[in-house]
DNA sequence: CTTTTATAGTTAGCCTCCTAACTATCTGCC
DNA sequence: GGCAGATAGTTAGGAGGCTAACTATAAAAG
């Protein structure tokens, strides 16, 4: 997952050497682009790393994550409000939740069920659907391994104190909405149903 | 590269609830990880793209502009300080500064070998060792696609201050050294040579 | 009712990343 | 000098991404 660019990031003083070769080169952005993509990569690999140790990889971890949706059996018992009703179940919810092609899906889902953490069950409704459920082998599984996963990213996060993460998450979500726009006409977010619930 | 956990990020009120079943989820340093990580996704795949209608995959873009280093040739031609001694030249060089195995870098350096953006000369001291060299091609090439790869980056942080990029950077410097700092023991900053100039 | 079009899932082939093992060379120690 | 261990680069095999194309089914259009 890592290298877009560079491990070790640039001084700024490259930077603005830099900018006297080009003049679309903007220094404080190029520095902040860096940051955000180095810092995400180590974090990301530091979690990556920990469940590799629990044997399960970052893409598999999220399917399955996907499918828990414990708030789906809170609000099932507790017949709440009707916005967050189910969570992905089919292969293209769960590609689309996940952020990835339904190919990639197909593959994750193949490993999951190989090694008995998910099954594929038709759809009587619609035959070209499946749906995908969870195993009590992997309900087990995420019980186990959760509780350290959390506090990994606790610890990850311990330098920042609670108004720092505000203020980061502020920061982070203009340049993700704007991000959003540039990447894609965007669909209106109306159209699509609340899945992370 | 996308999918650690979700592409729609989870509303504050299901990490609130999450926390209810796990003591160990901390939802401000579970929002702020989600937000990192996909924001980081979401720019780099933006980046990215715009380098493969380019013709260029993100690895190999990364290899061609560690081996650039125009700062090498300015200090070269103004004698300046030693800080910036040269780039990084071998395959374990540039695997070290691009954080990969030198196993990702061989094949990196294959393909680019094989479309003619570089190519390897034995060094005549120590036989083991390759010194990988830009063509010319690569140069043109470059120049030809930095200045849009500059200015996507300038669009993607426009909308942050200058005031909010330092802000940004600064708090991902705190995450970032602190995710180091659990990864490894960590080698002395002595130890390795300034190759990013 | 048939034909077209859209959708769900899979398959095949490519790329980049990894780890582990291998070859060749160099270095240091007797 | 000669061998043990370190180092540079490659190779082999795996995983997870992607796109594009395929199959089966459903829905829409005529």
């Amino acid at each position: 997952m890592p290298l877009l660019l560079l491990k070790d990031l640039p001084r700024y003083e490259c930077l603005l050497e830099g900018a006297k070769e080009f003049p679309d080169l903007d220094p404080s952005a190029c520095e902040a682009f860096l940051h955000l993509v180095r810092t995400s990569d180590e974090v990301v690999s530091l979690v990556e790393k920990n469940l590799t140790t629990r044997g399960i990889s970052r893409g598999r971890f999220g399917v399955l994550m996907l499918l828990r949706n414990p708030a789906q059996r809170r609000i099932d018992a507790a017949h709440a409000a009707g916005d967050c009703p189910t969570g992905p179940r089919t292969p293209t919810e769960l590609a689309d939740a996940a952020g990835v092609t339904r190919a990639t899906m197909t593959g994750l889902i193949d490993t999951l069920e190989r090694d008995g953490f998910v099954r594929r069950e038709p759809d009587p409704m619609d035959r070209r659907m499946m749906s995908v459920l969870l195993t009590e082998k992997a309900e087990q599984f995420l019980d186990g391994i959760l509780p350290e996963h959390f506090q990994l990213i606790t610890q990850i996060m311990s330098p920042l104190s609670e108004s720092e993460r505000k203020a980061l998450v502020r920061l982070l979500a203009k340049v993700l909405e704007n991000a959003s726009e540039i990447s894609g006409p965007a669909i209106e977010p109306a159209t699509l149903p609340s899945l992370t619930c």
